[in-house]
DNA sequence: TGGGATTTGTTCCCGCGTTCACAAGCTCTT
DNA sequence: AAGAGCTTGTGAACGCGGGAACAAATCCCA
């Protein structure tokens, strides 16, 4: 009985992408965290840092830092810290921001708008190549040097600037329609902003920000410390 | 070895907050899926849903749903289903949305526009009751029936409307700042939109939505997409 | 009234992620 | 050159959440 892959999900005979292979969601959410600590603190001049440092900077427990950092490889240095440059580099490498990464806007709403105009995308490795919405009305609108482009034209636009990454920022009825056309043009990546669940084919990644529903946690949370407050009263009397 | 049916793990004793102690996070985060999804069957006529259809609708797993939703108690009827409109009360009861919560929002820049003039959140039990901006060319201007407020007045509106939750929605290096002065004021939720890790006393709540890491979690596995691709064409070779 | 069909509520198990704790390894001083 | 002092990287333990599977409970129909 050779102990063929089976009941092996991970084979040590990989070359190098081994490292890349599997590292954990829970990881990959915090290592944007970490990129813009370090780029902060090498603004401002430091060089080196501990786990410990980095870790207060980003908010997270110093062992979990150096656990995640250790899924992309062994760059720091015992008994001295991490080289801030470097490991800021590495991590915006294997998040894969050494490239401009086009993005496509459909629906320029309040929010549409407001994502057009934010200049923090730019600077992170996001360009912002097309905006689209289904108000003919709206079309042709300026916004940040770009016109508003007719929803008719969103596969063109897609193909054109070989953009891999849509955000949809359109009434929740408009949702589905939309990313079953941004799938169909090539997107693979989606970012929802509609309050609306959407379904796509394998392959497809699609991450949700729902306002309402992070405000809904938070009132969940209220009420609690309310009745806690309340049975504590009620108790010590 | 008697098969008693009993074996019951939970005190009947307990009057009613013995369901509210103990529900998980992630249940906490799905339950608004849930609400929406129930107010969206109840506006279509619909009486009953299966666990099922409701799963479908929000996207999850059967399984998850009804474990998630007996964290609130017994609501469904066995063989039948959950009555819509009744289970969307409870839940809406549960989560803290029986009353209105008042909002401030500090920092209206591009985001905070947008999310004061959005609708969705009046419609979900959230009202805006005041607009504060450190910018004194912005003081003064209105949106959405609401002047906007120096920054030197939020203590005083958070404690005149009975503040619980504030938005930030300024730039990262002014989020500690007001997050401090928030907190100090009395607010004990905060929704935090700045691109900065803000660290609060214990007891107090802070979400976090960060606009560009959402991105860059999607470009990581965009990255990765392509780097599969190259590999598999290798592979294939 | 009884049996079958249906659906919930719950238990059990598994896998992931977090945390602790420590060995390995580097630097600096004496 | 050797040891003291740090700091990283990681093995192991633990707790939480997800999913399958099943018993309990209700309805429907003959």
């Amino acid at each position: 009985m050779r102990t063929v892959s089976r009941t092996r999900p991970r084979e040590p005979a990989e070359p190098v992408p081994d490292a890349a292979r599997g590292i954990p969601d829970a990881t990959i959410a915090r290592l944007p965290v970490y990129l813009r600590s370090l780029t902060s603190l090498c603004d401002r001049g430091t060089v080196t840092a501990s786990s410990d440092e980095l870790a207060r900077a980003a908010g997270v427990n110093s062992a979990k830092l150096r656990k995640d950092l250790s899924y992309l490889g062994s760059y720091g240095t015992r008994g001295v810290g991490y080289d801030v440059a470097y490991l800021r580099y590495e991590i915006a490498r294997q998040i894969g921001l050494s490239q401009d990464w086009p993005v496509v806007i459909v629906g320029v709403g309040n929010l549409g708008q407001a994502l057009a105009k934010y200049a923090g995308f730019r600077s992170r490795g996001f360009r912002i190549v097309a905006l689209v919405d289904a108000d003919p009305g709206r079309v042709g609108e300026a916004l940040e040097q770009l016109r508003i482009r007719p929803l008719a034209e969103l596969e063109a636009l897609v193909e054109q600037h070989q953009v891999a990454i849509g955000v949809i920022t359109t009434p929740a009825g408009a949702a589905q329609d939309v990313a079953d056309r941004l799938v169909t043009a090539g997107v693979t990546s989606i970012l929802n902003f509609a309050p609306a669940v959407i379904t796509v084919p394998d392959g497809v990644d699609v991450r949700k920000v729902d306002l309402s529903i992070e405000l809904q946690i938070l009132a969940y949370h209220e009420q609690r410390k309310l009745a806690h407050l309340a049975t504590d009263v009620g108790e010590s009397a």
